[in-house]
Parts: structure tokens; sequence; C-alpha cells
DNA sequence: TTTATAATTTAGGTGTGCCTAAATAAGTGT
DNA sequence: ACACTTATTTAGGCACACCTAAATTATAAA
């Protein structure tokens, strides 16, 4: 396996990509938080190692063997992440930072033995699906809950992770994958929107609601 | 908390400790594989931040400090150990190497999680005990089976845990601490020991049998 | 005491992953 | 086409933890 340093950045290059297609060195530099210029360096290396290639100036993709590692960071990253919540009980806003650490760590006897004690679980605590051992990423939901039209309904799929102490608030309004809601109103103007969980309605500003994908029920 | 490498030596300077008193560089160059020059510069880092005090051919001793990190890192190996095996089926011819990895990533949190879901265990797998959150290793007995006259009865405490495929052997013969055992005949010249574990009677060289600390019953 | 052996230290070097500062290229508005 | 801003790259450095080879010092044996 490569190194850690490059291990990150895969991962960090699979996720942009799945917004940004093109990856730019600035993107990488700032979700990383290191300089634009270790990134180049870094990216140089990469491409070197034939996991990503590179345009000067026109950013990086992966190759598909830079794919294969970032997917098995990710699904070390992601069932850790569901075994820390499950099994020792860590509050969801704090797994992936303990992930971050853990993923790097993970023998291959020790995937399998929780990927066994966890039944096989196919997404993390946040809804994120988990890559399979050959690979593949389960797609997941584009839908967010500001794309939702009053009066419908729609199942939670997945929220983010990045910012714990969002999802600490998520949890205290019982935002969490797998929950029915229904939007009763969305004020205009980029306003807040309400919604109706079980028999209780709460008031959800754009950013946050933006942060939240569902599958329409 | 210091590096990795800084952890590992401390660890490694705390178990030579015990054995040798003042800790030779060579002998830690052995334990560590690395060249001796190599720990020659480490233990001038280490006196240089005082976890260590160090006379040029004289070999190292921790100081308080640099023994409390040791206890924290040994803490968090003996720890994980039992909880790879007892939470994960982890063989205990594997926990070792495995731990040694995650010794250096255990947050506090974590740290408390495992030891709560354990009911605060005091030894290992293979029977070493657990320094204590306060930093307290509990004494473990210096008492080898080779040191036991024939026809005593003993139980094993402890059994040496850096060699993988003596850990099986022991595995195999059903040689684990708690078990109660009688030394039944010593054959001279270094022989070999006849002992008695239940009612299954079994020959253990000189070798294997000094790598089992005992308690006598 | 001399000599041999073992332990230790010095000196110089490697690879990794980060940094800053300065140079260059690309993109935008007028 | 111009200046201006932003993105990107180059160049030079640093800290860490390791290495090898050679020199020195301590210890033990003849």
């Amino acid at each position: 396996m490569p190194s850690q340093a490059v291990q990150d950045y895969l991962k960090a290059i699979h996720e942009l990509q799945s917004q940004e297609g093109k990856v730019a060195t600035t993107s990488l530099a700032k979700l990383l938080d290191v300089t634009a210029a270790s990134v180049t360096g870094m990216i140089k290396k990469l491409a070197k190692l034939k996991l990503v290639t590179y345009q000067p100036y026109q950013g990086v993709i992966l190759t598909s063997a830079g794919e294969k590692i970032a997917l098995e960071v990710i699904r070390h990253h992601r069932l850790v992440e569901r075994y820390l919540s499950e099994a020792l009980g860590v509050p969801w806003d704090q797994v992936d930072a303990e992930a971050d650490v853990w993923e790097h760590v993970l023998s291959d006897d020790l995937e399998s033995r929780i990927d066994e004690i966890l039944g096989h679980p196919t997404t993390d605590p946040h809804g994120s699906p988990i890559p399979t051992l050959e690979g593949r990423l389960p797609p997941s939901s584009n839908v967010r809950l500001t794309d939702l039209a009053p009066g419908k309904k729609a199942i939670v799929s997945e929220v983010s992770d990045h910012d714990p102490e969002m999802l600490r608030y998520f949890g205290e309004l019982g935002l969490y994958p797998e929950v029915e809601l229904l939007v009763t109103e969305i004020a205009p103007f980029d306003g807040p929107l309400t919604i109706r969980i079980g028999d209780q309605e709460l008031t959800l500003g754009r950013e946050a609601a933006r942060q939240i994908k569902i599958t329409i029920a």
C-alpha cells in the first residue's frame, strides 16, 4: 500500500472528482489544508506512479489504478465509521475524525472481521455507501432536500459528514438516514424549509437543507 | 504526544530496562531492528526531551516523564490486544503485530470506551499486566516454568508474546494464562520438562519452558 | 601492557511530505 | 490589447527518522 499521504490525496481527488470532474490543484489544497505548491509536488509524484493523469493547469483525474486504491481507502473509512458507531458507541459527529486515522491502519484481516461482525453493511452512519471489496461503489442519491417541492414526502438517504457541529444539530432534530419526512412549506427568497417528521414539525435553514440527500418516497 | 518513533523507543527501553537495568545502545538496536548509529541519534534526542538520562557508553534509563509515556503506550498496546482478541476474535499470535500499529492511533476517548466494554481488564491475552490509567504497572511473576521443581503445581501467569510461532505452539498444547499444570519430570542436562495439564501429559523443551512465567499454586 | 573485540560516535546522505517566496501562466473586464 | 486578479508552478529549504562507512573509545583476554 502507498503512503498515508498518497492515500489521503487519492481519497480527496475521488471526492472532488464526483463534483468537479477534473480536479484543480487549488481545490485539493483547500480540502487537504496544505498549500497549492505542496499539492503540485504530490500530484507529480502521483502521476509518476500512474495513479492520476495530469496536464499542467488542467487539473487531475484518477487512473483506474488510482481509483481502485481510493475506493479501498474509502471502504476502510466508512466501514470503520460504522464499526465505531455500532460497536463502540462513538457519536456520529466524531466517527469521521477517528476514521481518518484508522482507515490507514486497518489490515485486510481486520477489515474482513469487522465486515463480518457488522453483517456486511452497505452504508456508513451518515448514509454514504460503502464500496464493495471488489471496488464497486453503490450509487447514492443526487437529490437534495432543497430540490423537493412542498407537499412531497421523502426519505433521508445521506447527510454530509464534514461538519461535526451540523451533525450534532441534525441529530437533535432526528434527521438520520432512513427517516421519512414531509416538506410542508418552503419560504421564498432562499428562505427556510418547514418539514414534518412523524408528528414533529421543524424549520430548517437553506444551508442545512442543502446538506441532506434524499430519495423520493 | 511525541512521534511514533519516540514512543517505540520509550516502550523498548522500558522493556529492556526491566531486564538489564541500564539499557545499552546495542540492545535497543537489536530489539528495534535499526542500526546502533540510528539509536545513538535518537537517544540524544530523547535526552534533550528529558525522557531519558544518558551517559555515553553507560546506557540509558527512562526519566519519570519518559516512563509515564512508555506506560501509556504499553497500556494502549495491551488494551488493544485484549480487545482484538476478545471482541474481534483475532488469534493470540497475531494480536501483538496488529497492536503495534493500533497503539499509536488510539484516542483517549476510544481507550476509555474499549476499557469500559472489556470491563477494565488487568491483563492482555498473553497474561501481561495492563498499566492503569494513572500509570501504575501491576507486578508480574518472575518465576519461570524452568524454575519449578518436579512434583510442584503451578498456574501459568504469562507467556512471552514475541514469537508468533511459539504462541501457536503453546496454543495447541493448551498452555494459556490461568491454566493449572503439574511438573512431573525434568530431564537432566538441560533436558525437556514433562508436565501434566488436566489429564493430558506433554513434553516441553527447555527453551519453550523458559518463555512461560508462573505463579506457584 | 598489548591486542583483539565490542560498543559507540561522527559525518555525510536518503526519501517523504510539508513549507515560503518568487516566477509564470491563464482568465476576466474594460 | 491592457492591466489586474487568480491559479499554478518552480526553486530552495526544513524536520524527521532512517541509512552506511569510518573513526573513536571502552572493555576484556593473553
